[in-house]
DNA sequence: GGGAAGATTTCCT
DNA sequence: GGAAATCTTCCCG
């Protein structure tokens, strides 16, 4: 199983096109193990400087958050508690703007992320979370400020997708009025979003 | 150099 | 449904 990363233009969209436009593409980390892959079904737009939920809220520019500021197209990993989250950057450079990947649909090396995440019995449960997927596709702070368009960690074609649902974040209750932004994306009935995306 | 917060997951009652 | 787990970065002193 072998996929080619999506052209680089491809990241160029702004932040909110870009969101949607994930939908359907094919998540891909490539390990010594073998290689993993998943459809991207839901995503989520941090826009910087007027997003509250943001780290890089007001143009807050630190060594964690500097990789915002980059080009389109690189990986944003964050790490919290036990967890790994990874972000998708977009926007011009300097400007502060990236998409959270939510869930993914599992595609390639099911055993590797059964393998990687124990006591999962469905294929439902292995990749329908922000730090889910990260630990089943084997992505790590390793894969910090790398692009998107090269290997181990890529972007490939994948589906395009007419139904798409949007609503209102999660996990920002703290956030002020911006936890009120319809900027959360996902595939309209697909049973592999995250937990809270179901609503 | 220390304390606090955070875009989450999992287990237990 | 609530609380704990557990780690990196940030901010203040």
């Amino acid at each position: 199983m072998k996929y080619n990363p999506i052209l680089k233009s491809f990241f160029q969209l702004p932040t909110l096109e870009l969101a949607q436009a994930l939908l359907g593409k094919l998540l891909v980390k490539e390990t010594e193990d073998g290689l993993t892959s998943g459809w991207i079904v839901e995503t989520e737009a941090y826009i910087g400087p007027e997003d509250r939920a943001a780290h890089s809220y007001g143009n807050r520019r630190t060594k964690r958050t500097e990789v915002m500021f980059g080009p389109a197209g690189i990986t944003y990993t964050y790490v919290m508690h036990t967890h790994c989250l990874v972000n998708v950057v977009s926007g011009p450079i300097d400007q502060p703007e990236a998409v959270l990947i939510r869930a993914v649909e599992p595609k390639d090396g099911l055993e590797l992320m059964y393998q990687r995440r124990n006591n999962v019995k469905r294929d439902l449960d292995l990749t329908n979370g922000p730090g889910k997927l990260t630990k089943a596709l084997g992505i790590t702070m390793e894969d910090y400020g790398h692009s998107l368009t090269d290997l181990p960690l890529y972007i490939a074609e994948g589906n395009v997708i007419t139904d798409i649902s949007k609503g209102t974040r999660v996990g920002i209750d703290n956030s002020g009025e911006a936890k009120d932004y319809p900027w959360r994306f996902w595939m309209t009935g697909n049973p592999y979003l995250s937990r809270k995306g179901k609503s």
